[in-house]
DNA sequence: TGCTCTGTTATAATATTTGTATAACAGAAG
DNA sequence: CTTCTGTTATACAAATATTATAACAGAGCA
């Protein structure tokens, strides 16, 4: 899987790499048990820092996309706590949406935006 | 407006400042016009810097959620960049969608989430 | 005029977060 | 026995977040 950091962005290099590899996850570019680069490789192959990747790894390990085997690496192991996901998506959504109101943006369109998306990604269902 | 803050929230103080305004707009709460209080005044209220107030609303500014009037401090006033908006919207829901599927949250289930929250704030339209 | 309120600006100090840099360790694979 | 994993322990630099004082200009008001 390629992975492309925006070294001008806001957004820290180890969460940028998290984002993406649940974005490969979620459009099955990713599929559970597969392997991840190890930390040295996805490292050099980036250009960032070992310590950066591991962080990432760690920061997906305790949200529940991976698991770590110290022999084959991080592999894709989906933990499935959907009502403490539910939970977080909502209350990212409540702030989500308030902003989006204030731009008057209608619920109608948000619902679109949502459909447009997983077109996007055909693979998302 | 009541406005509480988490200290123990990894989320920053002018972020959950920031947020709870947003919020307070999106449910009519807080209206166009409307004075926020001085940055002196939330300080206390709340109990923390002035700076880390001030933050935030030279963050709501840039943002296009309030004008900062010399005499009357910060003041309500909506600027509609739908398109940019928009944008930001789409950018954020893919990682929250993709979030979503990975923990097998489905599309009919993200579109009743939305209608849950404006159902909540019942100003949110 | 003088007092008080606004945001703004300028420093400074401290703590936390982010990212990098080396280095070493234990366990497993070959 | 070498090489590959992740893990851990430091250390350091840079950026960010928060607090702390202090001062400034403009506006409101008595």
């Amino acid at each position: 899987m390629i992975i492309e950091l925006d070294f001008n962005s806001d957004e820290a290099l180890y969460i940028q790499l998290r984002n993406q590899i649940i974005l490969g996850i979620a459009t099955t570019r990713l599929k559970e048990g597969d392997a991840l680069p190890s930390v040295r490789q996805l490292a050099e192959s980036v250009g960032i820092n070992m310590h950066t990747v591991n962080k990432a790894y760690t920061v997906l390990k305790q949200e529940g996309y991976v698991k770590v085997d110290r022999r084959k690496g991080a592999v894709i192991a989906l933990d499935m706590d959907r009502m403490g996901a539910i939970r977080d998506m909502k209350k990212e959504l409540r702030v989500l949406l308030a902003r989006g109101s204030c731009k008057n943006i209608s619920r109608e369109e948000v619902h679109a935006l949502i459909d447009e998306i997983y077109e996007e990604y055909g693979g998302l269902e």
